[in-house]
DNA sequence: AGTTGTGAAACGTTTCACAGCT
DNA sequence: AGCTGTGAAACGTTTCACAACT
C-alpha cells in the first residue's frame, strides 16, 4: 500500500525526445557534479546536450521552477529533481534474454548499475551457456524465465536473442507480466496496448549515418 | 505555376524519424519479399512498422510514386527505391575504434555486411587485443587509425571505447576525414558542424523505460 | 472495390522575445 | 547585469478525407 502524503506524483505526460534531452541533462550534470561545479546555466546545459538555451529552459520548467534568475541551476539540486522525474529514485530491477555476444556485453555494463538498474536474471537456451557466470549473475535456462518474472517481479526486458527468436521471446515476458522491453535483436516487433517496447538497432543507426553522408554535399 | 523545364536536382530534406520509419520499411520489406510476396497495401506496411497507413503513404510519396491504386506497392521495386533514397545503393566503408566487448560483438553482427556496410578495420589500444582477428578483420593498433583512414577512406567510425576516452577519440576520427559517427560510448559528444553524430545509450533507453513505466498508471 | 497520392486541417514542438526575479 | 520562466509566433509533422486511378 503506497503513501503519497508528502510527494503529490507529477501526472504530467512528456514526448519522448524530451525524455531523452532530460536524461542526457541529467549524464552531464552527473559529470559537472563531480567537477565541483554548483551552479550551471541553461546556456552551458544546452552546449552539452546539443540544443538551446530555450529549449532547456522550456525542458525544466515543464516539471517547476528549478532555477534562480541571474545565478542558473543548482546542480545537485537539478540532479535530484531529475532522478524523480525519470522515476529513477528507485531502483529497477531488468531481466535479460539471450546471453550471447551482446546480452553478455551488456551484463557485465558498468552503467547498469550506476544508473539504477539491477540485472536480476540472464536467459539461454544453449546448455553451454547455462549455469555461467556474468558479473555475478548465473546464466539460467529459458524455461525459468516466466517463474523468475514471477518471483524476482522485474519490470523490464533486455531481449539480446536473435532476430527469429525476438517475437517470441517479447510474447514470453510479455504474457508473464512484463510491460517495458529493450530490444536489441534487429526485427521490428509488435506488442500489445500498453506495453512499450524501444528498439536499438545498428543497422538503422548507420543507415540514417548513410543517409546524411549521401544528403551532406547538397546544402 | 511551376516551370519543370529543365528539372533541377532533387534536393529533398527528409527528418530523421522519417529516414528511421523508412529504415524500417526497408527492413521488414527484405523479410517479406523472402517469404515471396510481390506486393503490400501501404496498411500492411503500416502495421509492421507501427504507424498508420497514411504516414506510410505520405513517407513515401515524398520521394515519387511508386505504388499502384487498387494493388498497393510492388515489393522489390519499393526495396530497391528505399535502397537508393538510404543510399545504399553503395557499400559504405567502416572502421570500429575499440576492440572490447562491445566493438567485439558488434565486429562479430552478421547484419554490418548484409545491410551494406564493411567493416574494414578495429582499432585498440590494448596491445593484448591488437593482432587478434575478428569475423576476418584484424585488430590494429590505435596508432594506426589516421593513416588507415587516409588510406582504406571509409566514412563511417563506430566508437566502442570507455566513456573518458570517447571525446578523443571523435576528435581523432574527425581530424582524419571522417563525418560520420556512431557513438556507444555512454558519453555525449561535441562535434564540429558538418560531422554528424549517433549516439547509442543503454542508459539513454533504460530511462525511458522508466519513466513509461513510472507514469503509464495513470491516464 | 480497393488502394494510392495529396492538399488541407489538426496537432505538437521549437524558437522567439521579453517580463520578472535575484 | 544576468539568467530564468513563459506566453505567443513560427515551424514542422501527423492525421484526415477524398479525388484519382487500376
Amino acid at each position: 500500500m503506497k503513501d503519497f502524503t508528502s510527494t503529490p506524483p507529477p501526472v504530467k505526460h512528456i514526448a519522448e525526445p524530451t525524455v531523452r534531452r532530460l536524461s542526457g541533462y541529467l549524464r552531464f550534470l552527473e559529470a559537472f557534479d563531480v567537477e565541483g561545479h554548483e551552479t550551471i546555466s541553461s546556456g552551458e546545459l544546452a552546449r552539452a546536450g546539443g540544443t538551446t538555451s530555450a529549449q532547456v529552459r522550456k525542458d525544466l520548467s515543464f516539471f517547476g521552477s528549478f532555477g534562480k534568475r541571474g545565478l542558473g541551476y543548482a546542480v545537485k539540486d537539478l540532479i535530484a529533481s531529475l532522478r524523480e522525474i525519470l522515476g529513477l529514485d528507485t531502483r529497477w530491477p531488468v531481466v535479460i534474454v539471450g546471453a550471447g555476444k551482446i546480452g553478455a556485453a551488456l551484463a557485465q555494463y558498468r552503467g547498469f548499475g550506476t544508473h539504477g538498474f539491477d540485472v536480476v536474471g540472464i536467459y539461454d537456451t544453449d546448455p553451454s551457456r547455462v549455469g555461467t557466470r556474468l558479473n555475478g549473475v548465473t546464466v539460467r535456462a529459458d524455461r525459468d524465465l516466466e517463474g523468475d518474472i514471477a518471483t524476482l517481479t522485474p519490470r523490464i526486458a533486455v531481449l539480446c536473442v536473435p532476430g527469429e527468436a525476438a517475437q517470441a521471446a517479447l510474447d514470453r515476458v510479455v504474457g508473464a507480466g512484463i510491460r517495458a522491453v529493450l530490444n536489441f535483436a534487429p526485427t521490428s516487433l509488435v506488442a500489445p496496448e500498453g506495453v512499450t517496447v524501444r528498439a536499438v538497432n545498428m543497422a538503422t543507426e548507420l543507415e540514417v549515418l548513410a543517409y546524411a553522408l549521401t544528403n551532406e554535399s547538397r546544402d
